[in-house]
DNA sequence: CGAACGATTGAACAGCATCAAGTAGGGTGG
DNA sequence: CCACCCTACTTGATGCTGTTCAATCGTTCG
């Protein structure tokens, strides 16, 4: 009595899916998704809250999350925005192991998870995947070290160019915001309202030009980088 | 013909001292310290700098070393200080391998490097090492992530006080400055003027105590907390 | 002993947050 | 199908925190 050869295909494929796996073969792979969890989570559902235990790694296979950190001050401070194939919950490998941060689905979204032990167990096992996942982190860790830098170093002005020059097609310069100019705001260390003006003064000067739906066309790229 | 004794000891020594090969037995800690380069740098001798390729995990076996990040306008903003047993040179194990910020010695240093390719061979080959090195790259990462949030979500004010409290001894609430107060500003997202003030205005207040050599003694802990 | 650097203090400006009000869009229920 | 509401976004006016520029002082090192 096995399982049923659809579940399997879906684990199999969420395993597929993370850039940490992906170089395993189907065997391997299949071992793996074997151990996994899978539970879907609602827009604006909680995957898990500051203070709470967690012990499992956490991937996202469909859907985008949120993890923020809401400082006792009231203020929310946005840390990063998870899209399929993507993980959290890396205090799985501390000894504490609870998150000091929230995890939040921005839409409908499927996560596979992975115990705390099995994931330390694979790790042991294929030495190549803790290879991989250190790439990730330091990735991370330098992404995070490099926006730390620009909210002291740069003013909001240049951060938000600096974010339009980063997500704009190389080519047509396009660019549509996957998040709420709130959430954006609080990414890039500032405001709603602060973010609202200096957009609106970007397309004032001609640089960019804003149309419904979150969409952006960068018009002058020179002039935005020296902003 | 081997090499003479005290090397060696020299060596073991080094890779005995870091937590990430703590655990390891004698034979298999020496095995790594016949890998370890070693060399020693002057204060204020740039360790690497941006741009540059770092094939090396350098760990830290004496003296302090500080990582920064010097932004396009000038503006220097301090990242980390490792003291013995610390290490860097994560981008080792990115295929790009080029380091974004710059390392500066901050007195004499001891330096024992590895080289990318001996690191990997030894993670692979040991993966208990490889999964302390994920606790040490998710506790950093973490650490990060609450110094990003603190900038925009305290006043300066906060994050010093938060400095102060947490770098006090228990018991006494002394405390000794570690680095420069130039320094001190920049990793709290200040500059140096802003700190001198504050520091004076808690001073005043009577919630700290100040005397020369960087001594400062924490006296009232909870309107310190309250500020 | 002088030079150079770090720390401190002072004064003025400015960028940005805050508060507040108004607008637009999208979903719900009558 | 329309009225309504709730949320997101925009725009406006004001105040304040913290930076910047500048001068002074202390101290450490050559």
């Amino acid at each position: 009595m096995t399982t049923l050869p659809s579940e399997h295909d879906h684990r199999d494929q969420c395993v597929a899916l993370v850039p940490i796996f992906a170089h395993l073969d189907p065997v391997e792979r299949h071992e793996i998704a074997s151990r996994v969890r899978q539970r879907t989570y609602r827009r604006n559902e909680l995957l898990y809250a500051p203070e709470e235990a967690n012990h499992f790694l956490m991937i996202v296979h469909r859907g985008r999350v949120k993890t923020y950190r809401g400082t006792e001050s009231g203020h929310e401070q946005l840390l990063r925005i998870l899209e399929p194939g993507n993980f959290i919950g890396e205090t799985a490998f501390l000894h504490t192991g609870t998150a000091d941060h929230y995890a939040l689905a921005l839409e409908d979204a499927e996560i596979c998870s992975l115990h705390h032990e099995d994931i330390r167990e694979f790790l042991t096992r294929y030495p190549a995947v803790a290879l991989k996942m250190l790439e990730t982190m330091t990735e991370r860790l330098e992404q995070t070290e490099r926006q730390l830098s620009s909210y002291t170093g740069e003013d909001v002005g240049a951060r938000i160019a600096g974010y339009l020059l980063e997500k704009a097609a190389p080519a047509t310069g396009e660019l549509i915001l996957t998040m709420s100019k709130r959430d954006l705001a609080s990414l890039l260390g500032t405001t709603p309202e602060t973010l609202s003006r200096r957009l609106a003064s970007f397309t004032d000067a001609g640089w960019i030009a804003q149309s419904s739906g979150g969409r952006i066309c960068v018009l002058d790229r020179a002039a935005l980088a020296r902003a």
